[in-house]
DNA sequence: TTTCTTCTTTAGAACTATTCTAATCTATTG
DNA sequence: CAATAGATTAGAATAGTTCTAAAGAAGAAA
């Protein structure tokens, strides 16, 4: 069982909704998914699972860096798969990202963090419009 | 009256309400304010406003290009009354923001807008955590 | 296994930020 | 000054997310 040894290298005790979620989430190729989208999938996938716990489930993955967060807008967040260093472009129309290759694009001149602190991670959401 | 020309230049019809909002937000240096923010200050200034017009206000002030809108968090975002190019440092810690110069930072290699589309803004975010 | 403890899940309530609604009010135009 | 188009208001409604208290499942110990 791959899933169960993925959530117990995190740290989580695999149960059988963070399993299936897991599931997928992981399976095939990167994803941008809400909450409310993954659990609407989880349950016409037949895993009995609550809202909560999802947003739970979401929230420990993300903690346990399996997934990112990417904040769009202030009632539009996402959960992305793709942990590695990439950007994404917003089409705000259909609410959609897609992900930007990090070794494409590069932030430079960024003045080094205030005293105390440091860079936690930089993000860039290059918003598109209709042309 | 200076804010009212303001108004009036950018389509606004200068209300009791916009005048002193506008007097609140562009009187000093740029601000960072949240809706809720901004109506406190307001009644607190004696400004009789209730917070569904210091929203609409907020975001008729972003359409006209007044003020541009941060989304920091799922819960949380900013009108910033700089509008010029820049970008943030954000102390989740404290919730604040602070501007970068956009003459500063640069952001290249962004691969080009998908067909019909075009970049409307890019927002850069470069999230702190205590060192 | 059985039991114990701890962590997890659940439904629904609660909460937060924001937008909507319908009535009232106000700035502008004629 | 009256008419009208647009703005404001309080409070309700909505959306997304978190909280709560009770019930359930996983891991450890015997």
């Amino acid at each position: 069982m791959k899933a169960a040894a993925r959530l117990r290298a995190a740290g989580l005790r695999p149960t059988r909704q963070r399993a299936a979620l897991a599931g997928l989430l992981f399976k095939g190729h990167d994803r941008h998914v809400s909450a409310e989208a993954l659990h609407e999938e989880a349950i016409r996938a037949g895993v009995k699972v609550s809202l909560a716990t999802v947003y739970n489930t979401l929230n420990q993955f993300t903690q346990a860096g399996l997934l990112q967060q990417v904040v769009v807008d202030a009632q539009r967040c996402y959960f992305d798969t793709n942990v590695g260093d990439h950007q994404h472009f917003f089409y705000p129309e259909e609410g959609t990202l897609i992900d930007i290759p990090g070794d494409d694009i590069k932030v430079s001149g960024l003045p080094s963090a205030p005293k105390g602190m440091e860079v936690e991670h930089v993000d860039v959401i290059v918003r598109l419009k209709r042309a």
